[in-house]
DNA sequence: GTCTTTCTACTCGGATACATCGTGTCCGAGTTGGCTGGG
DNA sequence: CCCAGCCAACTCGGACACGATGTATCCGAGTAGAAAGAC
């Protein structure tokens, strides 16, 4: 079970146009450049931001992608499910009733299979984790690891 | 991110291991036809969890596997490590050094990655409610909702 | 009748193909900005 | 000097190959049990 990595290309591009500013885009290929990352499959992964409502986009020339709202208001669920897909990790199948179950009455499996609901308790707390976390508070942290890192960014964009 | 139906199909087997009794081991094929399952395939998972200590196997005629301990001492995290193995769902690349924080000071580097501590928090939460989940909570809320799932498993066996 | 020996059938275990999903790439439609020509 | 129209460059967006991991399968090594034969 490996998280895809388009979900650490998303937070960090998330942080990096909250860094550079809201008053022009950032194109794919600039935000590719940042982190030298394939332009056209890191464009896939923004186009997933764009359909989740988490950036916006914007074409022609001197355009690119936008935070749709303030970090404070993005959580990591929410990139999380916009990269991943709306699924659980852990997909039930049921064969609980097959097999020496098939013959059971229909009652026995009135309630939810004991096995799925152990599994979804816990990707429930993962999820709950998840939603706790916005990006505001990443950005926060990242912040105290190298407090001008914002500052820094710019000035590279500038002169790249 | 999904994962392996094999972690569903080993706790079920787990499960069952235990209701049909550790007076005789029971056969991958016995096990597949309880559930179904391609044998061959099913096989496998079994020996990932010898391998990981869970179960224990004895080789030739009526032979089988046998739990190597009861359900009170094996967690569903134990399970899950066993058959998707150890490595976390999120690994954290680094890109942060490269591209535009490539000509940052080493200091910058000196905490981990915020992302990767972000979505490790998470993953960690996940992990703890795997652990604080053993085999025998499963067991007590699979008898709950059909009470005589032991005795009806032992007695479609006994006739297949 | 009992013990030893052999043989057979059954079991696990690892090595081998197939399928699906994640990864990486490419090209086309659309839009913006700038340039050019005219008024 | 100002404005309108055209053009060109750049952008996103979806459609198209490649590779890796998960899924499924097969066959061989090893062992327990049973049966047969000798004592």
């Amino acid at each position: 079970m490996r998280m895809s990595e388009g979900v650490e290309w998303a937070v960090h591009c998330c942080l990096l146009l909250d860094w550079m500013g809201e008053d022009r885009p950032v194109s794919t290929t600039r935000l590719a450049a940042g982190f030298e990352l394939p332009p056209p499959y890191l464009n896939k992964q923004l186009q997933a931001l764009v359909r989740a409502g988490i950036a916006t986009s914007t074409a022609g020339a001197r355009g690119g992608f936008r935070l749709a709202r303030p970090l404070e208001r993005i959580t990591l669920m929410d990139v999380v499910a916009a990269i991943e897909g709306p699924d659980d990790a852990f997909q039930c199948t049921e064969i609980r009733r097959r097999g020496a179950g098939a013959d059971s009455p229909e009652s026995a499996f009135a309630r939810p299979c004991a096995v799925f609901s152990a599994m979804h308790r816990a990707e429930l707390a993962w999820r709950r984790a998840l939603a706790d976390q916005t990006l505001a508070d990443v950005r926060a942290n990242a912040e105290r690891n190298a407090p001008r890192v914002g500052e820094h960014v710019r000035a590279w964009y500038a002169r790249n």
